[in-house]
RNA sequence: GGUGGGGUGACCGAGUGGCUAAUGGUAGCAGACUGUAAAUCUGCCGGGCUCUGCCCUACGUAGGUUCGAAUCCUACCCCCACCA
């Protein structure tokens, strides 16, 4: 992101005017409109420890954190280390598997890590990491039955959605007892840290509403909720899924090259909403792309923008530059030149060889390597049916084997599975 | 606790003794067409192999009947509905 499109304004009110205008606003709570036009607040948004990485889906709660933070306001990650021995009923058909302490735990370091990408820590709205485990693991039975569940009748919590929806697949005591969880998180965050809004996914209506509910009976305080729409792609798929596997922030899970793939093949029809939703880029910008895009669709402006800003805000300039590069090389026409392997390697998705191994390795063996074939019977049936090439060449020869003279650079192979799969094979320098 | 219904591949859902690795739909993957888009059409879609074929695993779990079982029998586990 160049300093020159960040943009402080300190009216609070913006914050609002600017989530509705970038499409971030599904719902808020009577007053939450009132109370941030009053001054800067702070605000939280829960994260679930439930993987060692956040992924594309986590991104719109993310930047509305990072929105808070520009308009003033004070940020604080809540990291769901005591709510993840629970889990959240919300959004889940099934009851949820309950996690290790130990994987929680470390789920909670690797996922701090990232939100630094996102927001300050430093500054006078530095923003703050807290974790639930800190309150929630320590509260006895009993205190959180007259503190919390007193206040709160299972009339009222029947009448939640994310409750209703499970009445007829069942759900368990400790699930249905999450929004209480959650909302003993808001009340620990309004007397702990000032607290006054809460901001998620509108999954999270219930929860925050109950919230809100518990410090109202509680203090007599009116505090307030944000929550934002669940994305879908146009074609209805589920939004953040590539390949049938999440797209992650870790650049160890999905390399920056993937990552860019990813905005990079998005739908025409979700390019501008993308574009309001996941960079910081003014909103007349947007608008120019978007005319850029309507009058050259197969350009694909929008798209490319997309995908530009969003690695460099995840990934960083550098990557960014790098992910788009190998893009061009790889799309841009015929093989990729021989120089532009080392450069692919750096940022593509790549699994490395013993040189011992390279020669005679059946290209079904080194296609399940890559991670381009689940089993060697798909790769047969995949090369059957020029699903395969190695090095931009369709291999249609099934008892292939790799050699020697497939080496590029003296050490690379690009291994590629229809058109966008591809994974480059570094043949290691030793062994 | 009682009565009734039910547990099939990623999901939904057929299938009531052999022709069933199991109909159909969805999702997924690949091919064609394109703009690395959408829509459409086509193929694949449990795993392995010495691959026009062969072997293993699979229809809640464990046994049993049978030449042969997802299909019949027994026990157990789990889910749902109604009643208590």
């Amino acid at each position: 992101m160049k300093s020159s499109e960040w943009r402080t304004i300190n009216a609070m009110t913006d914050l609002i005017t600017t989530l509705r205008g970038r499409g971030f606003l599904q719902d808020l709570t009577p007053g939450a409109e009132a109370r941030l036009a009053a001054g800067p607040a702070t605000g939280y948004v829960g994260f679930d420890p439930t993987a060692d990485s956040l992924h594309v889906g986590n991104l719109v709660p993310i930047m509305g954190l990072a929105w808070l933070q520009r308009l003033g306001g004070t940020p604080i990650v809540l990291i769901g280390g005591g709510t993840g021995m629970v889990g959240d009923p919300g959004g889940k058909r099934t009851e949820r598997p309950i996690l290790p302490v130990e994987t929680i735990d470390a789920n909670v370091r690797a996922i701090e890590g990232q939100l630094r990408r996102f927001v300050a820590f430093d500054g006078p709205t530095a923003a703050r990491v807290r974790n639930n485990a800190d309150w929630l693991r320590p509260l006895a039975l009993m205190d959180f039955l007259r503190d919390v569940g007193k206040h709160f009748t299972v009339n009222y919590m029947l009448q939640k959605e994310s409750v209703k929806a499970r009445m007829e697949s069942g759900i368990s005591f400790t699930e249905f007892s999450y929004m209480l969880t959650q909302a003993y998180d808001y009340w620990h965050l309004y007397h702990a840290d000032g607290c006054e809004l809460q901001m998620g996914g509108s999954d999270q209506w219930g929860n925050i509403t109950a919230g809100i509910e518990l410090i109202a009976r509680r203090d007599g305080v009116q505090v307030h909720g944000v929550v934002f729409p669940l994305l879908t792609a146009a074609s209805g798929a589920k939004f953040g899924k590539s390949e049938g596997g999440n797209v992650w922030l870790d650049p160890a899970r999905t390399s920056p090259y993937e990552f860019h793939q990813f905005w990079l093949n998005t739908d025409d029809r979700d390019a501008e909403r993308f574009l309001r939703l996941f960079t910081f880029l003014p909103l007349e910008r947007i608008a120019d792309a978007v005319r850029a895009q309507a009058a050259d669709p197969a350009g694909r402006l929008a798209q490319r923008l997309l995908a530009r800003e969003v690695t460099a805000l995840v990934h960083g300039e550098e990557e960014a530059a790098r992910a788009e590069g190998a893009a061009k090389s790889i799309f841009g026409g015929g093989e990729a030149a021989d120089a532009d392997y080392a450069a692919l390697a750096a940022t593509m998705p790549s699994c490395a060889i013993a040189s011992s191994e390279l020669d005679g390795l059946p290209l079904v063996d080194a296609l399940m390597r890559a991670g381009l074939a689940s089993s060697k019977g798909e790769a047969r049936r995949g090369i059957e049916g020029r699903g395969y090439s190695i090095n931009g060449v369709v291999e249609t020869d099934v008892n292939r084997r790799l050699a020697p003279g497939d080496l590029r650079q003296g050490r690379y192979v690009l291994l590629r599975k229809g058109k966008k799969n591809h994974v480059m094979v570094e043949v290691g320098q030793h062994e």
